[in-house]
DNA sequence: ATAAAAATTTAGACTAGTCTAAAAAAATAT
DNA sequence: ATATTTTTTTAGACTAGTCTAAATTTTTAT
């Protein structure tokens, strides 16, 4: 049984590991968390012994098949809470990630199976984001930050970037959620500002929220 | 902001205050909350300390207006999560408790909020107790242990105590459930067991029992 | 190849919560 | 009224998680 801290720790280490397929550094896992690299290292040797990462000194950290595991459950409750706050209680979708922070840490596999089985057994949260399967399984969808699309791209969005309220009151605003078709006309060079056609309204958006989108690919 | 133990210490003794009107002892709390009394003891001052209880060396504990609200609110979570648990997940009563030890601690206004409305704003949970509104007011149903009336004694079922999955998977088999007709036809002498009609069977049940059933006076 | 800079680990301290054992106070019995 | 028992508090230690500061290792720059 893992405590709620080790929770978080190897959930910020598997997003960690997904995004590029080298070691996981100290400093990447103490930025991800808020915390000191000291207080990483102490932690990252108790995974270890728990055999839920390897670690090597000074090297970095790689997740286990038994650590995945572990994370994608923790990821499935927060999708799936994530889901009943927006579908059943009627949350905006910037409201539901703090609140899922909280609830992704309770204990109870027949709760999630009746939760999952109360929404439908949905595939993606509010975000676009995939839900793992009861068994860990999740379907990637193949997608890219709008960003790093060419002029010309057309397609739609699969999903967004959940963590920060803000943003997606902007998305919402702009009618940018997944499903959404979208078209990338033009890119500036100075700033990087991307101007874009979505839910068939022509605008500009910034790189910061350019990187945020991810689009089908 | 309270913490997790905190909020569990304040609820045990929100609990004990409400069955006598004396203080609460060190040993009490430390029994209710399968401890020991020096760690009791280390927690009454902290929680006197923030003033939601006063606290007098050797003489014992009182909860605070303050206290008393703040443990409504969490057995007012508690009991909103277990009707939501029973009523839309369908979970059976004896299962819900442990759940709702854990849910009872997800700081969120505007979840419970909408936990309330999307539920009918119910006025008691599954088990029959009574869920103190969004103002910590909580309507007491006067209400006794079976075992504490006498033979003739003709009622309904108020409450039962939810904390037992194993008395409670014994009740619902003899359908002793919240809102029933019961009659206390015969005290056993020897044993405090007690003949009752109940669901409109006969049936014999033992004093422990009884003492968990609270029926309408 | 060596020096400087950056990243990581270790050492030691702190808080929250818990425990056991001992001391002190209160309650009870003679 | 005194002695015994019970209850409560204190003292000191332990674990989980965190921090700062110092030591060590690795990387980068000259
Ligand atoms: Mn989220
Ligand atoms: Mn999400
Ligand atoms: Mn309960
Ligand atoms: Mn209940």
């Amino acid at each position: 049984m893992l405590s709620f801290t080790e929770e978080n720790y190897l959930k910020a280490i598997y997003h960690l590991s997904e995004s590029g397929s080298k070691a996981v550094l100290t400093n990447e896992i103490a930025e991800a968390m808020s915390t000191k690299a000291a207080s990483v290292t102490d932690m990252i040797k108790k995974l270890s012994t728990k055999n839920f990462i390897s670690y090597e000194k000074y090297y970095g950290v790689k997740i286990s098949r038994q650590g995945k595991s572990e994370a994608l459950m923790i990821i499935r409750k927060h999708r799936l809470w994530e889901t009943f706050l927006v579908e059943k209680l009627l949350f905006n979708w910037d409201e539901v990630h703090d609140i899922a922070e909280q609830l992704e840490h309770i204990q109870s596999p027949l709760l999630i199976q009746k939760l999952d089985e109360f929404l439908g057994f949905p595939k993606s949260d509010p975000h676009g984001e995939p839900i793992p399967d009861k068994n860990g399984k999740i379907s990637m969808p193949s997608s890219m930050p709008l960003h790093d699309q060419l002029p010309g791209y057309a397609g739609s969005i699969v999903s967004v970037k959940d963590s920060d309220s803000n943003l997606l009151k902007y998305l919402n605003r702009i009618g940018a959620t997944p499903g959404k078709k979208i078209r990338l006309l033009a890119k500036e060079e100075y700033d990087e500002s991307l101007e874009i056609e979505v839910d068939e309204k022509r605008l500009t958006i910034s790189k910061a929220v350019a990187q945020n989108i991810l689009v089908a690919v």
